[in-house]
RNA sequence: GGGAGCGUGGCGGAAUUGGUAGACGCACUAGAUUUAGGAUCUAGCGCCUUCGGGUGUGGGGGUUCGAGUCCCCCCGCUCCCACCA
């Protein structure tokens, strides 16, 4: 019989989805493993980065639930969010409508991939059972002051008309949608995710299992610096200006001070002082983009204020700087040209004081960039002499006894802006009394819902335009407010969906049954969320735990960032039409192959080149696998118990091969190093078919199918249940069993040494006997016609012998 | 400018973590089968070679009996962050 994929396919995700095997038990004694890919947004149509990370996550799965544990592997929709209120302005379609449909047509897609999802778990952040507790949660937050509303500059996008997180902003652009970033005033709803800044730094030496890379751009982007404010008194006045650094050390080699155009006296000066309202146009007019950046030439203005210098009493100027950024530290900085490439740069550029207070000799050099290596104190009156480490403790001691710093630790994370002026989203639970006073929605009144009917076709947000939504009445009718008609960033749901999934159709946001999960075990997604989701989930578990409602801290236990599917060398993408459709290749070559194809071809963590004639060589081996099992299904046999030193030498070796591949895929598949797991199914499969050419050992080829495909079971689902069943062989689900492999069996393999003439290999020789010594090995070697001649006439001098592995003969 | 990572055949990639470099697959070559193509099977496949061997993991140096793997210096590439004081 043909292996026909697309029969034995269907059947068996049918089979899957009826008998719930792939549902957790809930009194199960087994321990627990919870698995979870990125979640998708329903974009209608999946594509094959999602094919990649979720074939990686099946596998896991499988693998886990076929070694006896209880799996939980659930999935969902990340299903608010702009796309759908594109398609509702272009098409004319409800977005729910548009979401809901997108969500079918692609379940109907995943499942074509034979996952191993418990489908009963499905969530969709879009439905009410599912943002009520977010809503629930916000009023939680905003009850514990982690929650506010404040005024403030944000990002605004202009084509997507509305703001952005930090985070969101890319190179000065929208993330979506590539526009350049404005900054606007608005009253925005913020998260305080500053207050967990210190946990969430720290909370990363507790995450060993994630990726390196995606720790280091944590704790880049939460931008942790220690030094100190330090004040300086302006001079014929009362007031103080306060500064920001790290280097408290050099504060002998301040020139100037600097101040960001957005700084409270750069503002109160520009109102009586064209010149200064002039320079700060210009300032707030330079690009934010790399190339911008890099060009950008320091200028600034001085201001004619004078500061004195809190020990040697000089004066020092005040400039308006443009390279002072307004949203780090205060705003301000002293100017020490000598150690700071960009002060260095300013002082060229007008003429200001370049004083050397640090030197790796103790003298002062020509400087012709700023010198910032480590070395010591000098010109620094009693500093001189210290390391920079110690003249830091000296300074801030010394000024803070006159009241004039303060140690301080700053953080570049900000709160996050949470506010969207959108209408897909989920509605921010607050009105505002007829006074303006923010007001959080009553429990009972929760949750609050979008209204049905809206209209896109006016400016804005379509929320704020609405007749009647933002009226909040009271019993009697009476309007006694107006409702928020922002929502939340959508990042807002999936910052707690694996949390959900716990217990999908709890009353609350989610039960006990969070405890016996939490934390999700295997996190598998594209490193692209590196920051933005994977610090905001972090940060959300961090702030259920502050409010008592989680045991743990970290919600991912081991995090694995697969790489990107390419075509041609780039990403996958419609605009370079370099796109391949999973469900097309599914149908010519079917699931398996496409599963094998993407987890064969490049080691997870990897970019993927996708490849026409690879997928090929896929359904090739999947083909041939078929064959040689089926044609023989009927030897299927659980054990090869036979003595193996009774065995001729092919079936010993076969025997060996075998047992080895068992070991090596159990080993390999543990550590998600899913190519080599299958390129030793190749090798083992080439083997049976060199070993059937000469030999008919039934038995021993009966075993060899059954480990066969209980290993490539998890890669290749569909066929290996598909020949399970035609063996007739036993009630055991092949889903939920793992082959065994004996250590004393391996051993007995064939050992092969190495022979290397002064490090040189020159060949190789079997052992005779397992304990054979180094002194018979190197003279039977040292006979052996093949290695003589490099011997002949020289004196060995040394033999160095590694067991099993190599024999290495030193001559002279 | 700061940080992280990576350089192995024509290509994707292996290498038990310091011990026979190139497993497995793709492409390619030859042969078998076939009217032909496709499919399948068999064999070959780093480079040079006077067929003895030489050489080879970006380049150079070092440690070692032995280095793709460890150390130092270059060169090149990728990603992240970025006037963050």
């Amino acid at each position: 019989m043909e292996y026909n994929f697309l029969d034995i396919e269907n059947k068996w995700q049918k089979n899957w989805e009826d008998s719930s095997i792939f549902c957790p038990d809930k009194n199960s004694k087994k321990p627990k493993y919870y698995i979870l890919e990125m979640f998708p947004y329903p974009s209608g149509k999946i594509h094959m980065g999602h094919v990649r990370n979720y074939a990686i996550g099946d596998v896991s799965a499988r693998f886990k639930r076929s070694q006896g544990f209880n799996v939980l592997h659930p999935m969902g929709w990340d299903a608010f969010g702009m796309p759908a209120e594109n398609a509702a302005i272009k098409n004319n379609v409800h977005p729910k409508e548009w979401t809901y449909e997108n969500i079918e047509a692609m379940k109907v897609q995943l499942k074509q991939m034979g996952l191993s999802y418990d489908w009963s778990r499905e969530i969709r952040t879009c439905d009410k059972e599912y943002f009520v507790h977010e809503q629930k949660f916000f009023l939680e937050l905003y009850n514990a002051g982690l929650a506010y509303k404040k005024e403030s500059f944000v990002n605004w996008d202009p084509v997507d008309q509305t703001v952005l997180a930090n985070e969101q902003v890319v190179d000065g652009k929208g993330w979506r949608s590539g526009a350049l970033v404005e900054q606007k005033k608005l009253s925005q709803w913020f998260l305080k995710i500053t207050d967990f800044a210190e946990d969430l730094l720290k909370g990363l030496g507790d995450l060993s299992l994630w990726p390196k890379k995606v720790l280091s751009m944590q704790e880049n982007w939460i931008g942790k610096s220690i030094g100190a404010t330090i004040k300086f008194k302006i001079i014929g006045s009362s007031e103080l200006i306060e500064v920001f650094t790290t280097r408290p050390d050099t504060i002998y080699g301040a020139s100037f001070i600097g101040l960001s155009a957005d700084h409270i006296i750069s503002i109160k000066l520009a109102k009586n002082n064209k010149k200064i309202s002039d320079f700060i146009k210009i300032c707030k007019q330079a690009g934010t983009t790399n190339v911008d950046l890099e060009k950008a030439e320091k200028i600034g203005i001085n201001t004619n204020i004078l500061v004195e210098h809190p020990f040697t009493k000089e004066q020092i100027p005040v400039y308006i700087a443009n390279f002072i950024l307004i949203n780090y530290g205060t705003g301000a900085i002293f100017g020490c040209p000598a150690h700071d490439q960009r002060d260095f740069d300013f002082a060229k550029k007008y003429n200001l004081r370049i004083k050397q207070v640090v030197s790796p000799n103790n003298k002062e050099q020509e400087l012709v960039e700023a010198f910032v290596d480590k070395g010591t104190m000098i010109n620094s009156e009693f500093l001189d002499g210290l390391t920079i480490e110690d003249a830091k403790l000296r300074v801030i001691k010394k000024l803070k006894d006159k009241n004039l710093a303060e140690s301080s630790i700053k953080y570049k994370l900000r709160d996050w802006g949470v506010s969207r002026q959108r209408y897909w989203g989920t509605p921010i639970p607050i009105y505002y009394s007829n006074d303006g006073d923010p007001i959080p929605v009553e429990d009972n009144e929760l949750p609050v819902e979008l209204p049905k009917k809206i209209d896109f076709n006016k400016n804005g947000n379509p929320l704020d335009s609405h007749p009647t939504w933002k009226h909040v009445k009271s019993k009697d009718g009476k309007i006694i407010g107006t409702r928020e008609t922002d929502t939340f960033d959508t990042f807002f749901e999936s910052s707690w969906y694996f949390a959900r999934f716990c217990s999908p159709q709890s009353e609350k946001m989610f039960d006990k049954q969070y405890k016996d999960w939490m934390p999700v075990d295997l996190y598998i997604g594209g490193v692209e969320h590196a920051i933005l989701h994977l610090l905001y989930s972090r940060f959300f578990t961090h702030a259920l735990k502050r409010l008592g409602k989680s045991h743990i801290t970290e919600p991912f236990k081991k995090l694995v960032t697969q790489g990107m599917v390419l075509k041609d060398g780039a990403k996958m993408s419609k605009s370079l039409g370099n796109t391949v459709d999973p469900q097309e290749i599914i149908r010519k070559y079917g699931a398996d192959s496409v599963r094998v194809f993407i987890l064969f071809s490049a080691p997870v963590e990897k970019d993927l080149e996708w490849n026409d004639k690879g997928i090929e060589g896929a359904s090739r081996f999947i083909k041939r696998m078929w064959k040689i099992i089926y044609e023989n299904i009927e030897s299927i046999n659980s054990s090869f118990n036979k003595d193996i030193n009774t065995v001729k030498d092919d079936e010993k070796a076969f025997l060996i091969k075998i047992h080895k591949t068992t070991e090596k895929i159990t080993r390999d598949i543990e550590n998600l190093q899913f190519n080599t797991c299958i390129a030793a199914l190749m090798e083992l499969l080439n083997f049976a078919y060199k070993f059937k050419e000469k030999n008919n050992n039934e038995k021993l080829f009966g075993f060899f199918i059954y480990q066969f495909l209980q290993l490539a079971n998890p890669f290749i689902p569909h066929v290996t249940n598909e020949l399970w069943e035609l063996a007739k062989f036993n009630k055991k689900n092949i889903n939920l069993i793992w082959p065994e492999y004996d250590q004393s069996i391996i051993e007995k393999d064939e050992v092969i040494i190495a022979v290397q003439i002064n490090g040189k290999t020159r060949g190789s020789t079997p052992l005779l006997f397992e304990d054979e010594s180094d002194e018979d090995i190197s003279l039977r070697v040292s006979k052996s016609k093949d290695f003589a001649k490099f011997l002949e006439g020289k004196e060995i001098i040394k033999k160095i012998y590694v067991k099993n592995r190599l024999i290495n003969i030193i001559i002279k």
